[in-house]
DNA sequence: GTAAAGTTTGTAAACGTTTACTATACTTGT
DNA sequence: ACAAGTATAGTAAACGTTTACAAACTTTAC
């Protein structure tokens, strides 16, 4: 059994309300009794039980993660953006996959409230916030992240998918493209038909003649996704002279097939991705993408998160922190 | 504030034993009751406080996954099969990244501790076990992963890393090389000692006339590292007819580099990796590697961790898992 | 009709802390 | 020498559960 307070009290011939106060450096106990307690405690092995503790404060200093999938390369950083800051102000953090069910997700926010944790920062598998996600978000601070509409009634820090969409479209059209094509995961997805949206905004005044509807095709978010799309896509004849696709999976697939069918890139065809995950830097690959900043979006969540933890004015304001992307310039436009 | 059980009791009008066990599906509670207890918690809103129950039932469906770092697209794979386990066993994961630093390691394990996690899986970030860790580590079950020396005095699931790297200097040699160089991640690594260890037994036989002890360079785990070995390699002049990198990420450095000056490959160049990353399969990379089942590990060690944690008995046997390396063949190599 | 058995409920202690309140023993200043 | 203040320590309640034990009531069997 472990070490506790009452077995040091008894061992120092002291009451435990000492024992607690030494061990916390609070104010009221005599330097040489504290002295010696402390050193009693390191040698009876002594590890505070924050469970206890936890459960007279009313706060664990832990807050959970919610995100779709960490084998997404998009997550990893967002996590350890979230991670990192977490650590440093002395929290820990459960990490949940949702793997892009909202069932999974609801169970997780319900096991995360029983563990009590101060709060929560989700990725949501699903844009719509619903009913039953309002009401459990009424108990405890939570900031959501990527693909959340306005109007959820929740905190929330997301990229400006529009500009994204916007400078991908822009540039291609000022390298003289004038026939596009657009892949996108899901159709449900806020982000993606922000991306397409900010994407058409960009084409507008050329309208239909630089795009049409058979050339814009939905999927879901991973590789093999993008790869069958732009394979069909081309063994139809159907060769556009840009791709825009709605993160860098998508792109890395379609780049596949285009190579596989022999068309060049730039050249023939370019490609923009977006998200900018580490693979797409990759020799080999080097992907032109729409950098989102993933880390820093991690870090602020948590950021917004802890100020909502620690001051409840703050809360419920339905704050939202707008990130900006950028285009970066590499091989494939 | 929340719903507590005693907020239930005084509305159903019966004592709050009779509502935990009510609402835990305990014998012996009325059905009719039991019904109505129910019925009110669902209406009053109730949320168990896993953190007092916790406390009585010593111990919290909580287990925390130690890793070096989530952005290193090794680890995702690994916390995804710990987590999926986890999951469907009821367990929560608290993800500790330890930034290679044995220093923020020994934090987490401390603080991990004092949550009174019921267990822990720890990829360490440095292949030795202090004393210090094995005091630690006496006070819950702790399995350990991945480049851990037998004998270390804990339960562990590892690759074999030796079979690896003697099937990738087997499958170069067989291929005709005989210029062989050496990348590996840090010396102090014990999987990449091993590695070399496996790839220098393939090459017995043949001596310091296949590999000279200039084409052996240690660096860190990361892609830059990789390419500069390599660059500076070539620079100097040494072309070895064939790289076998301790890992992907180093693989794929080296990659950049051969490419940038000119080498084909594998005509000029064969490189093998280690790990079989995500990115290692994509078009344009298509390394050819050895595969290390990451999501089957992390699965490996919640299950043993979980044994150990449900049966007692089971635990202090220092048992070892040993997962099955094997080649993949694609472009590179 | 009653003893035995079974069902349902309540009481109270325990888990390991923190903390408000109280009590005691020293210091000071006058 | 004594009132007032201060430093140190102790007592007990609280946090929200679970659970051993006891109590009350209901069935069942003969």
């Amino acid at each position: 059994m472990n070490t506790t307070i009452k077995d040091i009290a008894k061992k120092a011939g002291v009451s435990y309300a000492t024992v607690s106060r030494a061990l916390n450096g609070k104010y009221g106990v005599n330097p040489s009794t504290r002295e010696e307690i402390i050193k009693l405690a390191e040698d009876m092995n002594y590890s505070p039980n924050a469970i206890a503790r936890g459960l007279v404060k009313r706060q664990t200093h832990t807050v959970g993660l919610i995100i779709p999938d960490i084998t997404n390369p998009f997550f990893p950083e967002v996590a350890r953006g979230a991670e990192d800051l977490l650590e440093k102000k002395g929290y820990s953090v459960f990490l949940c996959n949702s793997n892009w069910e909202k069932n999974r997700e609801n169970k997780y926010i319900n096991l995360l409230i029983e563990k009590r944790v101060d709060g929560l920062v989700i990725a949501p598998s699903s844009s719509i916030v619903t009913d039953s996600d309002r009401k459990q978000f009424a108990r405890l601070p939570v900031v959501l992240m990527s693909g959340v509409q306005a109007g959820c009634g929740t905190d929330s820090v997301v990229l400006n998918n529009i500009k994204g969409g916007f400078i991908a479209g822009k540039y291609l059209l000022e390298k003289g493209r004038r026939k596009f094509c657009f892949i996108g995961g899901s159709e449900d997805s806020f982000s993606v038909m922000e991306r397409y949206e900010g994407f058409m905004k960009a084409l507008e005044g050329y309208g239909s003649s630089v795009i049409s509807q058979d050339y814009v095709k939905f999927g879901d978010y991973r590789e093999k996704s993008g790869y069958r799309i732009m394979k069909s896509l081309i063994l139809e004849k159907k060769i556009p002279d840009a791709v825009f696709a709605s993160n860098d999976l998508l792109a890395l697939g379609a780049i596949q097939a285009i190579s596989e069918e022999g068309f060049r890139m730039p050249e023939d065809i370019a490609v923009i991705g977006f998200d900018n995950i580490a693979p797409a830097s990759f020799r080999g690959v080097e992907l032109t993408t729409v950098e989102h900043p993933k880390y820093r979006m991690g870090e602020l969540a948590v950021s917004m998160l802890l100020e909502r933890i620690e001051d409840p004015e703050k809360r419920g304001k339905e704050e939202r922190l707008v990130l900006d992307p950028e285009l970066i310039i590499r091989r494939t436009a």
